[in-house]
Order: structure tokens, then sequence, then C-alpha cells
DNA sequence: TCTGGGGTCCTAGGACCC
DNA sequence: TCTGGGGTCCTAGGACCC
């Protein structure tokens, strides 16, 4: 497949700096949106998720650049977004400028389909970060060299623009630089439709005069500590002392400091199987009932379950996630003694570990399950992952033998279990 | 920003093992 | 029983990203 930049070893450096391109679709939703509906161009867009139609619940999800004139942004709440659209000249009260539209991520998702054809037609490795964004190691499909006074990565860069507007109709901005960290922001310096080039020798200047905010990495929580110590550029993070970092920061110090300085050392690679999975629901008004609590749980437990069954994975840990006012985020978990796919147990797993806050005032809950492992299409071999598997069926844990028992001994040790990789129900019915 | 939903990674403490 | 040291797994929470 990506035989041709893949090849490379991690951490091998040839010397020579690779050509990093990050793509960005411009109001992703809001462009999808306009993509089926044209006479919403030049209009303002507000796409908005979990609400209800006719409400005023729930959160932007994007604003088209004309939206956001009016002061609306991402992750606003959706009766802010109104009352500003609302405030519009031309709008009468019955009826905002503007257009609301819940969203539809099915549809951008085969838009996004489209974006990423283009994108593997494009480049040896196509890193997909989310449904709107990608990196690409083009590395070995164009060169930094320059042409009259323009690189041959940023003509490239340009072709990729143009084929993605005239094949899937919708815009994307591209940042072009030596690495992951230094493209994306790149690609984020100018929108919409920006091309940001930054040369090799150019990365450290580039990044100097940004906020530190703008780092990778770098949250409202970094920021502000990062403040407290004086440094409010990128530039001044990069030169702090690597000492004060690591002692306030610890390890994230050191690589919010690189990133700032322009430095990145991790290769572009293709995003792996997924870590966990999750469902989670909002309530219009925090509620302390519990029976319907328990509802939502449940049905958030049969969809998180239902995707896991979509995805062929196995799971060993249930969780749940509680959300008390003002915002206070409670998780629980419990592991299983092997992995299972079992949407009863998921639900009752979950509804247990509810339990616990049957007097809290509740504004939202999640389902989660996590520790996957995959029936099929994972590399490492079956007799790994059985072996693994009967290892923990037992209740007690991989070692719970002899110190460097070898696996066939281990083997032997565990006659009983089921041939499909699962551990049997009934195994962890102890707790 | 009175706050939607889906993720990742890191850390710290406790249990437990040798 | 105390002390010493090395290690893994698990849970809970936090920061961050899109």
């Amino acid at each position: 497949m990506a035989d041709r930049g893949g090849q490379r070893l991690p951490g091998v450096d040839d010397g020579a700096p690779r050509i990093v391109f990050h793509v960005d679709m411009d109001c992703f939703y809001a462009a999808c949106e306009r993509r089926r509906k044209p006479a919403l161009r030049d209009e303002p867009v507000v796409v908005g998720m979990g609400y209800e139609a006719g409400e005023s619940h729930g959160a932007v999800a994007t604003a088209s650049y004309e939206a956001r004139a009016h002061g609306i942004g991402s992750a606003q709440a959706i009766s802010t977004a109104l009352d500003r659209l609302s405030r519009v000249e031309d709008a009468s009260a019955d009826e905002p400028a503007g257009h609301y539209l819940p969203v539809d991520l099915d549809y951008y998702e085969t838009v996004g389909e489209e974006v990423r054809d283009v994108l593997h037609d494009c480049a040896d490795v196509v890193r997909e970060v989310s449904i709107d964004e990608a990196a690409l190691d083009v590395t070995e499909r164009t060169a930094w060299q320059r042409v009259d006074d323009r690189t041959l990565a940023e003509g490239y860069a340009r072709h990729i623009k143009e084929r993605i507007a005239a094949e899937v109709g919708v815009v994307a901005s591209i940042g072009v630089a030596p690495n992951m960290s230094a493209a994306k922001v790149a690609a984020d310096s100018e929108k919409p439709d920006g091309l940001t080039v930054v040369e090799p020798g150019d990365v450290a200047e580039f990044f100097a005069p940004l906020d530190v905010e703008d780092v990778h990495g770098v949250g409202p929580v970094t920021a502000r500590e990062l403040r407290e110590m004086d440094i409010e550029t990128a530039g001044d993070l990069a030169a702090a002392d690597p000492s004060k970092l690591d002692e306030q920061f610890g390890d994230r110090g050191r690589e919010i400091r690189s990133f700032a300085r322009g430095d990145d050392s991790r290769q572009v690679t293709p995003v792996g199987r997924p870590k966990s999975l999750s469902s989670e629901s909002a309530f219009t008004d925090a509620t302390d009932d519990m029976a319907a609590l328990r509802e939502r749980v449940a049905a958030l437990a049969t969809a998180v379950a239902e995707r896991a069954d979509c995805e062929d994975a196995l799971y060993r840990t249930i969780g749940i996630k509680v959300v008390t006012p003002p915002f206070d985020v409670n998780t629980r978990a419990r592991s299983l003694p092997g992995p299972v796919a079992d949407a009863d147990l998921v639900s009752e797993v979950a509804l247990d570990l509810l339990d616990e806050f049957d007097d809290a005032t509740v504004r939202k809950v999640g389902v989660r399950v996590s520790n996957l492992a995959f029936a099929t299409g994972e590399q490492a071999s079956l007799d790994g992952f059985e072996s693994s598997t009967r290892g923990r069926a037992d209740g007690g844990t991989e070692r719970s033998g002899e110190p460097d028992t070898d696996e066939a001994a281990d083997r032997s040790a565990s006659p009983t279990e089921p041939t499909d990789g699962q551990a049997r129900f009934d195994d962890f019915a102890e707790e």
C-alpha cells in the first residue's frame, strides 16, 4: 500500500527535510450543506448539533464565515447563535437572517470520502486526523526546490487544492512545511482558501511571533500557566529554560517547547485502530430522575455495542461518564477478565456503575468501551491473541504463573477456553 | 463560551507480584 | 515483621484535539 514513503524506518533521518502537507477543509459541515443546497452560498450558515428542530438547545458545530462575521463561533450555545443571527439587519423576529441546520454526519462522511480519495491519489502516506483534516507526506512526490521564486511543493499543494475544489466542490486550506506540527499551524494561519508554505529554514522564524496557544498541544490551561511564567509567544516558549518547563509540565514541557521551535520528529503515519468507542448524550435540563437516566444509559450502551460490532471490535473494559452541574465529569469503569462483544453485558455493567450516582443530578451521561481487541485484520498472530485471552480468563493476571513461564506452558494450563477469542460470560459473573 | 459529541494521551495512586 | 527495589495492571481525572 503505502510502500514508497512508508518504507522509511521510524527515527531514521536521511538528512533531507521531508515535505508535509496539512490539508484542512474550510467550514467543512457548512461547505457540505452548500454543496447540496447552492442557495446557501454567501448566506450565513450555522450547523449545530445536539438540538431538536425548533429548539435552541445544543452547540454550534460549524459556522460559515458570513455567520462568524456576526460573532458566531464553534462550540457556542445555539441559543447565543440564534440570538446573534436574529440581530442581523434585515432579520425579523420570526425569521432570523441566515440558515440554521442540524448536523448530518452521514452526508459529511460521504463528502469526506471523496476528499480522501483525492488525497490518497496525491500522497503515499495519508494520516486522517478527522473527518475534515489530514496530514500528507509528499516527500517522494515533489521537492523543496525553487523555480521562479516558488517551491515545487507550493505548486503541488495548489494542484491538490484545485483537484478538491473541482472534483468534490469544497474548499481546502493547505499548510506546507517540513513536519506535521508546522504544517498544521501553517494551514491554520491563513483561512479560508489558504496556502501557506514554510520552508525548512524558515520554521523557527514563522513560529516566533505566534501566540503560545497556537502551538500544538497548548490549550487554555497550559497557555494560562505559561503566561504566568511570562511566556506569551511561541518564540518565548522556544527560548524558555527547559528545566523550568520540565518542572512545571513534565514531559509535555519538552514537547511543546520543541513544537514551538518548529521541531517535530513524528513521522506521518496512517491512524491505526481505535482505542475506545463511546457515545454520550446531554439532557435538556439536568435531571435526577433515575429511571430516565437508566433508560438513556441503556440506549447509549446499545449504540456503543452496535458500533463495536460494526468495527469487529471486542472490548475488555466498560465504563460510564456522568456529568453533574456545574460541569463535573465523573468516570467509572470496570474491566472484564477477557475481551467480549456482548451488548447485554455493556448495558448491565453500565447500569451497575450508574447505581453509584443514584442521588445525583445529572446533565450528561456517556458509555464507553475500551481495551479493544480486533477479531479480524490485526497483524498480531491469532496465537498471541488467544494466549493473552487465556492468561486473563481465569481472573488472574497474565503473569499469574511462575515468572517467565513460556507461552506453551501457559496455554496448557487452561484447556477449556472457547475457541472464538471471547471469554465466557460466566467468567466474570463474580464481579 | 454556562458548555455537544467523539476521540487521544498522560499522570498518579493503589493493588498486587516477585 | 520490617526494609528495599522493580514491575504491571487498573481506575479516575485532566488536558487537549477536532
